[in-house]
DNA sequence: TTGACAGGCATAAGGAAACTAGGTATATAT
DNA sequence: ATATATACCTAGTTTCCTTATGCCTGTCAA
């Protein structure tokens, strides 16, 4: 959900997504690359984003990912389950 | 984290647990025995949790789960992370 | 000019934890 | 008598993350 959420502003590539998400969670949350490299394969054959060959800032290879239509509807449906999951959550933690 | 925040009450016995946080999150959450009862195993060597044979409300020998002094202090630390995680993926999702 | 370092992509091996699916047993109500 | 709800437990599988590793390249300082 994270990584489709940073792709929503436009496209990036891998380093700066964990970079990204690192710095807007101010820190706390770190995805490794074990982690998120798997991951954008998997979203790739979900079909959930498209991946092109280019040139960073840095002047490197990178590969630049882009949220396709699936991916912003997988999105969505994967914030609203998020929101659902903690309000229950948290009507646990409350109310026990 | 859920475990143990129900019985922060009082001792309960496991298939209650599971009713109770399935009824307190508004039926949303179901903890599955296949989750439940190996969990209550690692909280009791943990020493997060004690356990003592009992009968039911419902007359049947049942296995009753009390929280620690340890426990609650794993339940506070745990409730701590778990702030902090959701605070941060807050900030990611607001802001990105 | 060469070596260190940061940027950058990727996979393999391991572990943690959940889910599915099964097994056992008993009180109660029909 | 039997179905149902209650109640505990474990085995096998899957899923996902983490750790560790490998490889490559641009930049900058010694």
């Amino acid at each position: 959900m994270l990584v489709l959420q940073v792709l929503h502003n436009g496209p990036l590539h891998g380093y700066v997504i964990a970079q990204r998400i690192h710095a807007l969670s101010n820190d706390v949350l770190a995805v490794e690359e074990g982690s998120l490299y798997p991951a954008l394969q998997k979203m790739l054959m979900k079909g959930w984003v498209k991946a092109e060959w280019g040139i960073s800032e840095t002047n490197r290879k990178v590969r630049f990912y882009t949220l396709t239509r699936d991916g912003r509807k997988q999105l969505s449906t994967e914030a609203s389950e998020y929101d659902r999951a903690t309000t229950a959550i948290q009507s646990v933690m409350r109310t026990a």
